[in-house]
RNA sequence: GGCCCCGUAGCGCAGUUGGUUAGCGCGCCGCCCUGUCACGGCGGAGGUCGCGGGUUCAAGUCCCGUCGGGGUCGCCA
């Protein structure tokens, strides 16, 4: 080893003791007679002094940041009064006896702050462009620790509850599941092609069928999708399976999960998580992923307003969410909705005004009946000076601008306690939505049916809709999965479900999707001859890894818990990739090869 | 793919209704400094104002296009 101990280690109870410390200068104090290095290291910083009798012989005045060095010496108690509070190795330094420079630094695109706040942190290009620096900052530094800490804790309750960690490929097969897929050459076949997997989802519930019971993976994802802050072209899932359980079972493990997650920033999780069905998350917060830490509830209007002259709230749906003390806004505020509301596809978002004497006003109140006007503040539990919002429409698309509005109620009004950690699953979403609605929200309908899977094909139906679930053509719309998502403060971090083992259950559900047998041979075929031999009844959860650290860390974007994260439209400002290949390369991947005509699989 | 914001020195930023030599802090380079810890002092270097075009006597500033980054909707468990 080229030291003897850990810079950030050392403490008064080491006074006297000579040591040998390597590490990275940060910080120089050259007072031309007496000079002050900050050594870092992983561990920490120690002050480093060089006095004058070694320092034109050691170099130390050409010393620069990020010079990496060997320094050895005494480690002593500062002279009292020159202690430094704010290190933890404050009130020691260590006397330079020899100081050997390992390697010299050229100057640094952008300062490495050892210790205190960065006043003026770099953009996140050029962090990301030298992340080998980035993640010498003690911020980012910790935060893959922390990452690394998760991990740990995974494995230890996992594998505490017997647990099989196994590892699945990342070359297979593409399946038309939801996203698009990544496609990789493969040489050996020209024409055909490799998909990285979307996530383990087939290969975990193969793991059932093989009796492994108890599975789990860090399993990385692959999905060819636009961005997003919390997004990225390759992700990370706590992948976790396990047989003969139901419902109960699962969140049951996930909770012990969880509680060790939040235990590493020292959360004591209560438990059992408070569950809440599809149905009441989208009624009262407009949002499969409601945000908890905050009221501001939608109000269903509907038969209020049953009778209403007004002809925009005559429809299947009206809503409300109250602004506490938005009646004060200015005309460019309210304007400022609108154009909120466009953003999301909507005309616009009604609102009414409650002003400070009790007076409604808005260009919507007047078109209000009397009645209507009367009873509305105490209908939606507003006070005056506030400001009440409505959308009116399909309730489905009434109620995501209306809960698009509260999160953004919640955050202009500073509602929400960031200190606060709000948890809550929710159960009971439906199995199926009309393809209509999917092909209206421009979604890729998987196969040629009416219906189109929420979660995935594999999601079993709760088992009091089992049998009913395709009876009737109008069936599928009222059956509920077999699913359960968890939830933080308005982010989704895991979702799993009961799977289907059965094989003809697989096939109605592929019916009613539209897929039919030969389709679902070809693409699904080992999953459905691995249902004939005996699987056992299955189900799991994969947990958005990234997404959790970077809650745990206190993040805004999961590129912050990531190493080497991409950035927009999947590029590494690191690396340069993706990058093109040569005309040797392409030749010899087999991308040109003339294309087989598609095989299924052979059992 | 739509919409919004940003792009000025290595980094973080300022730059007025378009106006003459584009500033500030940090960093960098040189000299000085024996108790600092965001050390301090003196001096210095460093800019195709993302790129291309246009308007104008004059463009960092206005207009059009384009590239890059961020956010958001579409898309995506």
């Amino acid at each position: 080893m080229l030291r003897s101990h850990s810079a950030g280690t050392l403490r008064a109870a080491h006074d006297g003791e000579q040591v040998t410390l390597a590490g990275w200068v940060g910080r120089r104090r050259d007072h031309g007679g007496v000079a002050f290095l900050d050594l870092r290291d992983a561990s920490g910083v120690v002050q480093v002094v060089v006095r004058d009798e070694l320092l034109e012989s050691s170099g130390a005045h050409a010393l620069r940041s990020e010079f990496v060095v060997q320094v050895t010496g005494a480690v002593r108690l500062r002279p009292v009064g020159n202690e430094n509070p704010a290190l933890p190795t404050g009130d020691i330094e260590v006397v330079a006896e020899a100081l050997t420079v390992l390697n010299e630094a050229a100057p640094l695109p952008f300062p490495i702050e050892a210790a205190g706040e960065q006043v003026n942190p770099p953009g996140e290009e050029v962090r990301l462009r030298h992340r080998y620096l980035d993640l010498r900052r003690p911020a980012p530094a910790a935060a893959l620790r922390l990452r690394s800490e998760a991990n740990r804790v995974a494995r230890d309750v996992l594998l505490a509850d017997g647990f099989t960690e196994v590892e699945t490929p990342t070359l297979t097969r593409s399946t038309p599941e939801g996203a698009r897929d990544f496609l990789v050459p493969a040489r050996l076949a020209p024409g055909s092609w490799y998909a990285l997997p979307q996530s383990p989802q087939l290969f975990k519930q193969l793991l059932m069928v093989a009796g492994i019971e108890k599975y789990f993976q860090i399993a990385r994802c692959y999905r060819d999708e636009d961005f997003r802050a919390d997004r990225q072209p390759e992700f990370t899932q706590l992948d976790v399976e396990m047989a003969f359980v139901e419902q109960d079972d699962v969140i049951a493990l996930a909770e012990k999960v969880l509680v060790g997650l939040w235990s590493l920033i020292g959360y004591t999780l209560d438990t059992p998580i408070p569950r809440m069905t599809y149905r009441d998350a989208m009624a009262r917060y407009g949002s499969d992923k409601p945000d908890l830490r905050f009221g501001v509830e939608l109000v269903d209007c509907t038969s209020y307003f049953a009778e209403t002259p007004f002809r925009v709230f005559q429809a299947p749906y009206v809503g409300a969410v109250v602004m506490p003390g938005g009646a004060s806004q200015p005309r460019k505020q309210l304007d400022a909705w609108q154009e909120f509301a466009k953003q999301r596809g909507h005309r616009g978002l009604a609102y009414v005004l409650l002003g400070e004497d009790g007076e409604l006003s808005g260009p919507v109140a007047k078109n209000l009946s009397e009645t209507e006007r009367a009873g509305l503040a105490t209908k939606v539990g507003a006070v005056p000076g506030d400001c009440i919002f409505f959308a009116a429409g399909a309730a489905s698309g009434a109620r995501s601008l209306l809960g698009a509005t509260r999160l953004e109620i919640g955050k202009r009004c500073g509602l929400i306690d960031e200190s606060q950690w709000a948890f809550v699953w929710v159960v009971d979403a439906p199995l199926f939505e009309p393809a209509e609605a999917a092909v209206a929200a421009g979604d890729v309908a998987v196969g040629a049916g009416k219906w189109t899977a929420v979660h995935h094909a594999f999601t079993s139906p709760k088992p009091e809709h089992l049998d009913t679930f395709d009876a009737t053509p109008e069936a599928p719309g009222e059956a509920l999965a077999y699913a359960y998502d968890i939830v933080c403060n308005g982010n989704e971090i895991g979702g799993g479900s009961i799977r289907i083992h059965r094989r003809d259950v697989q096939e109605r559900v592929f019916s009613v999707m539209g897929i039919s047998p030969e389709d679902a041979q070809e693409k699904f075929g080992f999953l459905l001859d691995a249902f004939g031999y005996g699987a056992p009844p299955h189900g799991g959860i994969a947990f958005g890894w990234d997404r959790i650290v970077a809650l745990l860390t206190r993040s805004d974007s999961i590129r912050e818990v990531i190493a080497f994260p991409k950035s927009g439209g999947g590029y590494d400002p690191l690396t340069a990739a993706p990058a093109p290949i040569t005309p040797a390369q392409r030749a010899e991947a087999g991308i040109d090869g003339p294309p087989k005509k598609p095989e299924a699989p052979k059992p």
